[in-house]
Parts: C-alpha cells; structure tokens; sequence
DNA sequence: AGCCTCACTGTTTTT
DNA sequence: CAGTGAGGCT
C-alpha cells in the first residue's frame, strides 16, 4: 500500500474523494470527474504517489491524453512533483503512443519505421484521385463520403476484408465502395503510409496478431491511466483492453485508471461512445469508482447555469456540481443585431475586464464553427485588442508548408508517392500530368516506386528539357538523403530550399500572398532549427512524426498576454477567468448538421455545457440576430439551450425576448451600432405555420419583419418545426400569399433548390426576395 | 506545359 | 465564401 503519510504534500489540499483517488490501488479504478473537480492535479498525483511509494518505475506508467497540450500540462506537474524521476515515463497522447509502438513493430507487418503519416487532407487527396481513376462518382461516391465511411469503419476496427464478408455485394454502389477500400488500403501500404484512423486501429491489429508483441507491452505498462476516456472511441477502447490484458504467461494484467465525464463528450462524430465509461464497471468487474463532484474553478452561478443546461439531457447519471466559492456576479447575455454588432460586444467587455485590471490571457472567447472568427478577428483588428486563435487553418495545413514538407518526406520515405507526386513539379520545373503519368505506369510496370522510376529518366524517351528537369530532382533528392545521416533536420531543409529556390521563387512573383507564403516557409525553417536544439538526437522522422501530430490547441504558450478565440471544442480541458460563447443561436449551437444525427442535440448541448465549465469568474453569452453564412446572411434564433439557464442567474443587456425588432430598411449597424430598445420581437410568435419569416428586402438586407404582437419569450419554443416549403413550385406571374406582406406576383425565380428565391412583388408591401423553402407563403 | 477565367459546390466539431 | 475543376488560350 501506499507509504504516504497524511501529511505528505501530495495529498495536501486534497477532499477525501480525490484523496481516494489518489490512492486506491487495485486493478481497475474509474474517476468519474465533474468539470473543474481537479482531475488533473489527482491524476498527476496519482502518477507520482506511484513512484514515490516504489511501487512502479517511471518506464512502468504510461498515461494517455487526448492532445498533446493535456500531456504537456500533466509531464510538466508531474516532473515538477518528480523532477527527474519522469524519464522514461510515456505521457503522450493515444495517437503518439501508437506511432511509438508502431515505428519499433512495423517490420512485422509489411511496412518500415520509416513510414509516414498521412493527415486527413492527405487521406482526402488520395481517395480522390483512387475515386477518379475507379470512376467511382458515377456510383453516387463522393471524396467525403468514402473518407468518412472509411474513417468509420477504421475507428471500429473493420478492415477491408471483414469489411467485404459483411457488405451487400448486391449494391453496386457498396462494391464500388469495397474497391476504392481496398485500393486505398493498398496505396496507403505500398506508399508505406498510415492515415490517423490506421495508427489506433493498425495498432490494435498488431497486437491481435502478434500475442508476444502485445506481451511486450503488456509486461512493460504496469499502470495505464487514461483521460477523457469518455471520448474514446472503438479503437482506442480496444486498445486499451489489449494492453491491460494478461499476458501469455500468466501475468496479471496492468492495473488501468481512467478519468472521465460522460457530460462532457462531445466526439461521438469521431466515433467516440459514452458507453465506454458508462460500462466500465461491467468490462472491469469489481472496479473502484470515485466521484468528484466538487468543483474548484467556477462561481455557483455559472455552475447552476450548467446545471441546469445538462439537466436537460435525459440519459445520463445525475450528478451536480457544487462549490464553495460562492455565488459570484450574474451571467451576462448579449442579443446582437449581426455577428460584427455581437462582436463588438465582445470587445467592449473585454476592454472593461482589462481596464478592472484581468489579464487578457485569462479571457477566452468561444464559438461553434470556426467560420465565425472572421467578424471577431475584424472587430478585435479594428479595437487593436490582442487576440491569437487556437486551431483553424493550421499552419501545418497550408499549401506552401505541405510542399516544403513533402520534400522531407520523399527524402524520409521514398515510397510515399502522394508525397513525390506533389513535389514533383513544385516549384514548376516542367514535369506535367503527361509526363507524372507516363513515369507512374513506368513504376507499375516494373514494379518500382514512383521515386525508383525518376532515375530512369534517360530511358523514358522523354524531351532532353524533361529529362533533364526529373534528373536533377532525383539527384537533388540524393544528395539530400546524405546529408540527413550528417546535417540536422535544419540543414537538410535548407539545403532543399537553397537547391529548389522554393522561397526565391515565392519573392519573385508578384502575387502579394506569395510574401507570406515564403515568410510560413522561413518560419516552418525556424522551428526545424529550433527541433534541432531541442532534440540533438532528433531524426528527421521525428520531426516529421511531431509535425504530424501537431493540433489546434497544442502551438499555445499563453504566456503572451493575448486573449484566445477557439471552438468550443478545442476549448475542452481549459480554464479561463472570463469566458465569452458567442453564437448562441439555432442553427449554429446546435449546429443544424447535427439535428439529423441520433443523440446530436444532446451532443450540442454537452458543448455548450462544457463552453459554460470553462469559465472561472465572469460568463457572457451571446449572439446575434442575422448571420453571414456562404456569402449570405440568414436570420437567426436563440438557441433552444439559453432558456434551460435559469432566468435570475442571467443579466440580459440586450435579450433575445424584448430586443427590439427592427425594420426591413435594414438599418442598424451604422446607426447607434446596436438597435435601441423597442417591442416588437426577434423571433416571431404565434402558430410554427407563420414562424421564421425570413424575408429579404430587395435593398440587400435580410430581415425579420417587426412583429408586433405578443409573444412568449423565447421565440424559439415554438419553432421545434421549422416550416419547409421545400418542394413548392414558383414561376413568374405566379400568385402568392404572405403571412405578413399579403398578396403578390412572382416576378422571378433564381437559386436552386434549398436556396431557390422567389422575387415577388407585394401588392402593399413592396418588392421582397423570398427563401421558397422556408418563407411563411402559399400558392393562391 | 502553364496560365487564365468561369462556374460550381458544399456549407461542423478534430487526433 | 473558398476551394476546385473544366475549358480555352498562349
């Protein structure tokens, strides 16, 4: 047992429940960990009671996160609890992990350790290009859908062939589905490649078909800790079984501790199962389970505002959080007019925070899509506030880094041909799609790589100027590949751009982006010498390895002192002291993607519960009346979420239920910047037939007509059905009826389908462009 | 081969 | 709106 005594600091401060947890021991313990309960600090402490009573070596502890910024956080407490007495600990997340096992185990199964890593836009390419060549969109397959299906069914562990045993060959679109599979399946094996669903799943494989590499393992990991597990999807469950499994020879299996919160998952897109954590008493009998109830971060009005919004999931155990801060000011609602009006609010809170003295560092703002940074960046731009946003377009995912990455790849892995295929003619060097091609079928012919078959360059009976242009890539290629056994991954890179004159070229041309095109390219030169210092020992797969893992919330040192804008999503495991979520309408949270999908209003409401845990001290919610979406701006309303917030926790400076209604002239934003107060209504009442009369003006604003009528105060209750005209027939000099504008002529129709527009003619009211789908109007 | 323009399309969250 | 693909021109 432990050898801590009760004053030992690593028990200090601790409640009795996280004391628990800290330190029970036996095979299986399930921590069932409300927001703020303090997961991590008990997790950490837990890791370091291990060692410091000598009951595991660090080499003995593998601990798995999600992102790497959760394992960053948990290395650094526990080598500041441990010191040096961390090495040789795993603290990673489940994808590293796997990539780790795999490098040391590929030999086994067809591939080397020197495989690359495919990203999802890597994966997309791919399948596109196998889609073409199969002519499989005549089947009705699309790049998203097979990549989704295929995604699926890795996280669930079906490989092609238990794949095929299972599909209807009677479908032909299902066979066209099961051959660009298994093309795929076999590009990614000859281009010696793993796409991210491969690494968990892949992983998984291996262990099952080799029971003494499982062992290895197996014996090597005495204690498994796992966080957000009730994120985990198939695959990573499985995995997790495969490991704490006994071994062949009668080893016990590892003791496992997880760490979770079923109201807070919020990946079930991504295959994660709630039911992994909710069964887990029954996968691991006689588990211990603790419950951290207590939270340590936020006021009691924010926490009631949470509770009450998770309460309204139906499925879940009931557990309430509670604290002894104490109740802490009111939650502040804001109903803009448009998303800048929103914003601006934002800003102007902000600004106030800062003058009363909070860092912006300890202030995040919040959204559903990462869409809606663009007026946040404008008005945080245009305030000077300073502002970085977490996740978005990577700078990883950006053209001009994949080029110049795709070159280390080629050199580290000369069998990705996806990778030899985009430099190929980058920088443009004369090699076209009839030249790719022919150097291709040379390949398949003679059963070499795309990269063997540039050698052969002379032979291919080829112009002297193409010729010429391949020899030279593949010798530049060589020489690269020497200097990696010597010179740094730095050296190599820039040996590359020297020989390419990749960055040269981006200065030359007269395209304005290309400047900060070729500044990414210097920067992405940085952090390769910055690796190197970092990482003496480092290889050039190693950078390549981190570089692939990399995600939204990890580049973050929020030392600076800049306030973080993020999704919703990355913004899980965070704390701020204020926390703003913007864009608390229908549409948007919940997402209208996810209203088809089972459960997916309770996944939004999740999101939103977890915006809500975020916050320490201050909680602003808002949104806003009319949003731009795909160049257009639509009319919105409150989310269904903001009226399961009790009323009293709430301080509208502008609600959604009295906001003032304002005309179809479409002013506003110039005027007072926000609309005045006014009756009338956002969002209209009455009957679901005559709800959400999204109308346009014909001077480009779209509106809602003022409604001036009573009505309930969340114009929401009332819309659970959306009206949807959908398969309604308009033509010019067609008779309508308005619920609103009366009668009318149709003078023109443009648009298709869900956004086919009427433009009619009111006999009173005036000219009006109409959305067919959903406007309040029928045919007389 | 390489450049241009035009039209079209999907339109969430991420390791 | 943004990223892509086709088609036409040099």
């Amino acid at each position: 047992m432990s050898l801590l005594t009760p004053s030992d600091p690593l028990l200090d401060g601790l409640n009795p429940e996280q004391r628990e947890a800290v330190e029970y021991r036996g095979p299986a313990l399930l921590i069932v960990a409300g927001a703020g309960s303090g997961k991590t600090s008990v997790l950490t402490r837990r890791i370091a009671s291990l060692i410091r009573g000598q009951e595991a070596w660090p080499s003995q502890i593998l601990a798995i996160t999600f992102t790497n910024k959760a394992a960053a956080e948990m290395r650094e407490r526990a080598e500041s609890m441990l010191g040096a007495a961390t090495e040789g600990m795993w603290i990673s997340t489940f994808h590293s992990s796997c990539v780790r096992i795999l490098r040391r185990e590929a030999e086994n199964f067809g591939f080397t350790k020197n495989f690359t890593i495919y990203d999802s836009h890597d994966s997309r390419t791919l399948i596109k290009r196998i889609i073409k060549e199969h002519e499989a969109d005549t089947y009705g397959l699309t790049v998203s859908g097979v990549s989704g299906k295929i995604s699926r069914l890795k996280n669930e562990l079906n490989d092609v062939e238990s794949y095929a045993r299972n599909a209807s060959m009677s479908d032909p679109s299902e066979r066209k589905f099961l051959e660009v599979y298994r093309t795929y399946t076999r590009a990614l094996q000859s281009a010696n490649a793993f796409d991210f669903d491969d690494l968990l799943a892949q992983t998984v494989f291996l262990f099952r078909a080799f029971p003494h590499v499982a062992d290895v393992y197996r014996r090597k990991f005495r204690h498994i800790l796992v966080d957000e597990y009730q994120d985990t999807n198939h695959a990573q469950y499985s995995l997790i079984h495969e490991l704490t499994r006994e071994t062949e020879d009668g080893l016990p299996g590892a003791s496992l501790t997880v760490v979770g919160d079923s109201d807070q998952s919020i990946y079930a897109f991504r295959g994660a199962d709630m039911r992994n954590i909710g069964e887990f008493e029954r996968d691991f009998p006689g588990a211990k389970v603790v419950m951290l109830e207590q939270n340590y971060r936020s006021t009691q009005n924010i926490l009631d505002a949470a509770n009450g919004v998770i309460s309204n999931n139906f499925d879940r155990k009931d557990k309430k959080l509670w604290t002894s801060i104490g109740g802490g000011e009111k939650i502040v609602g804001f109903t803009g007019y448009s998303a800048h009006d929103e914003a601006q609010f934002v800003v102007d809170e902000i600004s106030a925070l800062r003058a009363a003295g909070m860092d912006y560092n300890k202030m995040a703002v919040f959204y559903r899509t990462n869409a809606q940074t663009r007026a946040l960046e404008e008005i945080f731009i245009r305030s000077a506030l300073p502002y970085r946003i977490l996740g978005g377009t990577k700078f990883y995912e950006r053209a001009e880094i994949k080029d110049v990455l795709s070159y280390l790849v080629v050199i580290a892995n000369p069998a990705d041909t996806l990778a030899v295929r985009r430099i190929l003619n980058v920088p443009k060097r004369g090699i076209g799609p009839a030249t790719e091609t022919q150097l291709q079928n040379y390949a398949d012919q003679n059963e070499i790589s795309l990269r063997e078959s540039l050698r052969s360059a002379d032979s291919l009976g080829f112009g002297p100027k193409v010729s010429g242009a391949i020899s030279r890539l593949s010798s530049l290629l060589d020489e690269a590949t020497a200097l990696v056994e010597l010179g740094s991954v730095g050296d190599v890179l820039a040996k590359l751009l020297e020989e390419t004159s990749y960055t040269t070229l981006l200065r030359a041309s007269r395209d304005a982006q290309d400047e900060a095109r070729a500044e990414n390219v210097d920067e992405l030169l940085a952090v390769t010498k910055e690796f190197d210092k970092n990482n003496p020992d480092g290889t050039l797969i190693d950078f390549l390895t981190e570089v692939a893992l990399v995600a939204a919330a990890d580049d973050l040192d929020d030392a600076s002192g800049t306030v973080s804008l993020m999704t919703l999503h990355t913004a899980k495991g965070l704390e701020y002291e204020a926390v703003f979520i913007t864009g608390v309408e229908e549409e948007l949270l919940p997402h209208r993607m996810s209203a088809g999908e089972p459960g997916g209003p309770a996944e939004e409401r999740r999101l939103f519960y977890v915006g809500i845990t975020r916050a320490r001290q201050r909680l602003f919610i808002s949104l806003a009346m009319s949003r731009a979406q795909f160049g257009q701006t639509n009319s919105a309303l409150p989310s269904r979420y903001l009226q399961e917030i009790p009323a009293e926790l709430m301080d509208w400076r502008q609600s959604p239920g009295n906001g003032a209604g304002f005309g179809s002239d479409g002013r506003g934003l110039s005027g007072s910047g926000r609309f005045g107060a006014g009756s009338g209504g956002y969002g209209r009442s009455g009957t679901s037939s005559e709800s959400n009369g999204w109308g346009t003006t014909e001077g480009g604003w779209n509106s809602l007509e003022a409604a001036p009528r009573p009505k309930a105060e969340w114009a929401n209750r009332i819309t659970n059905k959306v009206r949807d005209n959908g398969d309604l027939e308009l033509a010019a000099g067609d008779r309508i009826r308005h619920a609103d504008f009366g009668d009318g002529s149709v003078s023109q129709v443009t648009g298709e389908g869900a956004k086919r527009v009427a433009h009619v003619k009111f006999d009173v009211a005036g000219a009006k462009k109409l959305l067919i789908k959903i406007a309040p109007i029928e045919k007389i």
